[in-house]
DNA sequence: TATAGACTGTCGTTACAACGACATTGTAAT
DNA sequence: ATTACAATGTCGTTGTAACGACAGTCTATA
């Protein structure tokens, strides 16, 4: 669990927390572990807990009406996720698996409410750590409406490098992993188109392709080419 | 202002309130008259406050990469909004316009913020009300991603139909006022596509057309003919 | 009641993405 | 090393929506 502490921590909303709140908290977790595959919850499934991933890598997902899986997030260690079924008691939103073998951090409801009910003064927190999802789900509505299919796979590299990806400091060149079938589910487009668009956007000297890994060689180029608000 | 108490305390979060803080809020609020064209806000400008509306029609929209306007939402008499910029003290998500001319009940952000001091037991309604922010974007990313046109057409329809239009009671029949060009910015289509929809839905006798209204003479027919979750 | 402006209905053309098909290449396991 | 499988690269075909154009219709206002 200690060994768990500084992934859990590392989050900018977590961290923006008290030490005290942070210790609550983590204080509250069991370790929960997971096979590659195996599903945490279903969409429409009362929520049973908070989470924080420890290590591994899960996807977040929808089944459209025609049956097809729309991916809508890969969330990655230090990641915490799950409170908006605490905090209405609806049903969860999304499909949730995991893509590799995992370690997830549960904060049980019954616990989460005794904590809420403990120490108020986490509302101002949870309530900026909601107001971010809503301001990122904004985003995404802009790009997945009224942006051309290339701006909408830039800007979704964009997205994954920042909650993803390994940060290479001397040159800051990220490189993902993810197969461009996953990324074509993600801007709701298909895999010939995605290898199509990447291959520009490599002619371009924007990317690097590579089996199954996306490299970005300089993300800011990539977002200035592309210019975003 | 007693005028339109009735109206403030009409939608369902803020009758969720106790009593003593549906007052308190209330004796904080503000009238301010709008004209019709005129802006209550831009993206990216600082919140100023928490609004209710009055009586008007706003539309909430954005500016897309290629300068069209992407219609965000439409809100009518009753909706609160504007809480998020309260909470994370970050710029407002969208651009907000009057449609018609309109009255709206404003608090300002100190006071809500003293509200909030004072008041800590707000906090629950308000992560409510975030947590409604968040299922409604969420729903509204599954809706413009992974269905085919039309259901996106009569999603947004029936959509408008619980936020929007007036009921008559007696055969539950629901006319909305808006143009087919509107409704084509709501799901980034263009007008002739979203005419061409229509003249299907009307075939199938899910809507009538008229000049700047449609009405939808049975919305649980068309809520089950397009099988939603 | 005449007129301007907004909205609707319906063409045909054009652009583009989805899809099936198939060859090639990389990776992991035996 | 061999094999099986997964991911990539690249066709051509097909379906569908955007767009321009234009006529017709409704409504408000003078």
């Amino acid at each position: 669990m200690e060994h768990f502490k500084s992934v859990l921590t590392s989050s900018s909303w977590f961290s923006s927390l008290p030490a005290h709140l942070q210790n609550e908290l983590l204080g509250k977790t069991r370790l929960k572990h997971f096979k590659a595959g195996q599903q945490l919850h279903a969409k429409g499934e009362d929520g049973v807990g908070f989470y924080g991933i420890c290590e591994g890598r899960l996807r977040v997902t929808t089944i459209g009406v025609d049956g097809s899986e729309m991916l809508f997030a890969l969330l990655g260690p230090g990641t915490w996720f799950g409170e908006i079924s605490m905090f209405d008691n609806l049903p969860r939103t999304h499909d949730n698996f995991c893509e590799t073998d995992s370690t997830i951090a549960v904060i049980p409801k019954n616990a989460f409410n005794e904590l809420l009910k403990k120490f108020p003064e986490l509302y101002p927190y949870f309530a900026r750590l909601l107001c971010a999802r809503v301001r990122s789900a904004f985003q995404f509505i802009d790009s997945s409406t009224g942006l051309s299919l290339k701006h909408q796979l830039v800007k979704r590299l964009l997205m994954l490098t920042t909650s993803y990806g390994q940060h290479i400091p001397e040159n800051s060149a990220i490189t993902l992993t993810l197969s461009q079938e996953s990324l074509a589910q993600m801007i709701n487009s298909c895999r010939q188109t995605v290898n199509r668009l990447l291959g520009e956007l490599q002619q371009e000297g924007l990317v690097l392709l590579h089996y199954g890994k996306i490299t970005i060689p300089n993300p800011d180029k990539l977002f200035h080419d592309y210019r975003f608000r």
